[in-house]
DNA sequence: ATAAAATCTATAGTAACTATAGAGTCAAGA
DNA sequence: TCTTGACTCTATAGTTACTATAGATTTTAT
């Protein structure tokens, strides 16, 4: 199959599929006689995995790490769970700052009721002033 | 004081100071006769609304509108209003969607305890298989 | 045979900076 | 006074993970 079929199968853009050619998360398959890439399934699996790792988030050097693990099946394993257990590492500290960052913006939210001017209004006026424990 | 002192004062590195001004999130203060950029206290104060913005994740474009309202202060300050909840609700957005990630991750890092070989190894397993209500 | 669709490469753009190169300015010590 | 070192200036390139474009080539359909 050719690059669009392959964009279809897997629900990546075909720009994003030579995207990953070209940073080694996708091996370069064989071109047709006019130079188009042609895939097989094994294709297919290998894209989904990529996509797959993108929706949890690791950055293309760490699914690079992986596809190339993957390929050298007798290395043990502890590599993978150390950056499993990193990546839920940064995603908690994520979301800790996340809801330290909703706070923030609820009680700026409530420092300013509607149909004020801007000189009255508590959000610019809490914005300008630096105060303890908001750096 | 010149932009070293500033960077001091605010904890902005001098680049992003220059790249502030750039952007026009910084007024572009007088220069010396030597062509340095010379600040006094209102710069301080502009930065560190600036850099308060930016601890809130705002954009550098919505810190723009912001920066842009404060000098025109008849303004109805509706629009600052929306900004924040729109801004919070990204926010509650993206803490759903870490919730989500989270779990994920944690049943792909018991699905491997230690020791194994890539082989046989539960996360490049899980990783592989595209499943139901994993997109 | 020709027109349309798909593909190719290379390049530039996105956000919010950071880092670098090469040149100019300034203050202090010898 | 001269020089050294610290500071500053502009302009440019790099970062991440793509997306968008231009212009050329290939394939497919009529």
């Amino acid at each position: 199959m050719k690059i669009g079929k392959l964009a279809e199968l897997t629900g990546c853009s075909v720009q994003t599929i030579r995207y990953y050619e070209k940073e080694r998360l996708l091996a370069s398959y064989d071109r047709s006689e006019g130079n188009f890439r042609l895939y097989d399934q094994s294709a297919v699996e290998q894209l989904l995995f990529v996509k797959h790792c993108r929706c949890l988030d690791l950055t293309l050097a760490e699914i690079r790490q992986l596809v190339e693990l993957k390929r050298s099946p007798s290395i043990q394993c502890d590599d993978i769970n150390r950056m499993v257990e990193r990546h839920i590492h940064q995603v908690e500290q994520r979301m800790q700052e996340l809801k330290n960052l909703r706070q923030q913006l609820k009680s700026l939210h409530d420092s300013c009721s509607s149909n004020r001017t801007i000189e009255q209004c508590g959000i610019l006026q809490n914005l300008s002033v630096t105060r303890p424990g908001v750096p």
